[in-house]
DNA sequence: ATTGATACATAATTCACTTAGGCATAAGAC
DNA sequence: GTCTTATGCCTAAGTGAATTATGTATCAAT
């Protein structure tokens, strides 16, 4: 495990949520399929660490489902409550504060364009 | 505990190994004053936390120590070893190639400068 | 004298995540 | 045809960095 990956810890409900919000309906495989292309191939989301997140965001109101036959197969999709709309806006201006203050902490420029 | 704080784990040894090299030699509430300083007050170091992460990184090799008696109290100043210098390197772009990769994936314009 | 700041440290607990399973269908390689 | 890889969902045990809760002691200020 590089120390990356640490960094990555407190930011997958935040990804989860915009993932949606940007996506609209997706289900969870494809959650993986698409943070995987966006992080070019740096962010391998754990199934371990997805499905749960998926139901706790769901149990806390953020996300509403949706369940398709395809084929043999149940797929099942999740999509943004209006309650989750909000939250997702939040945690990414929360992440956009977070990493300003790093970058005040670490001294390198950033810049929010 | 807001979720911020959540995305700050992971970031206390890079935090820790970057003061010591733009500071030099510090102790660990000093390392603490620093940060809250450098964050405007928003991240503050809990020493619960701080001092194993020191004695680790010291433990690593990354650091090395010196006592120095003020009045009647013991202060223990930290400072990089030369592997504590390229690795403080390291995990400064490490960070940022991080914050290079969120913003690509949570559609957030960030530029470096 | 009592509070708040300075200064170190450890131990129990928490909790997000990793690791390791389990189950099943579909597609492609050989 | 069967074997591997991809698709697609899920849970449970274990890990480890953090929080929370203590403990000890000096110093300055009111």
């Amino acid at each position: 495990m590089t120390h990356s990956s640490e960094l990555l810890k407190g930011t997958l409900q935040t990804i989860v949520l915009k993932v949606l919000k940007d996506y609209g309906k997706t289900y969870g495989y494809e959650i993986t399929q698409r943070v995987k292309a966006l992080s070019d191939g740096s962010i391998a989301l754990t199934e371990g660490a997805l499905y749960p997140t998926l139901h706790k965001l769901e149990a806390e109101g953020f996300l509403k489902t949706e369940k398709i036959i395809v084929g043999k197969r149940v797929r099942k999709y999740y999509m943004l409550t209006l309650l989750g709309k909000s939250e997702a806006k939040d945690r990414v201006s929360e992440f956009i504060d977070f990493m300003r203050t790093m970058g005040a902490v670490l001294q390198v420029e950033i810049n929010r364009q």
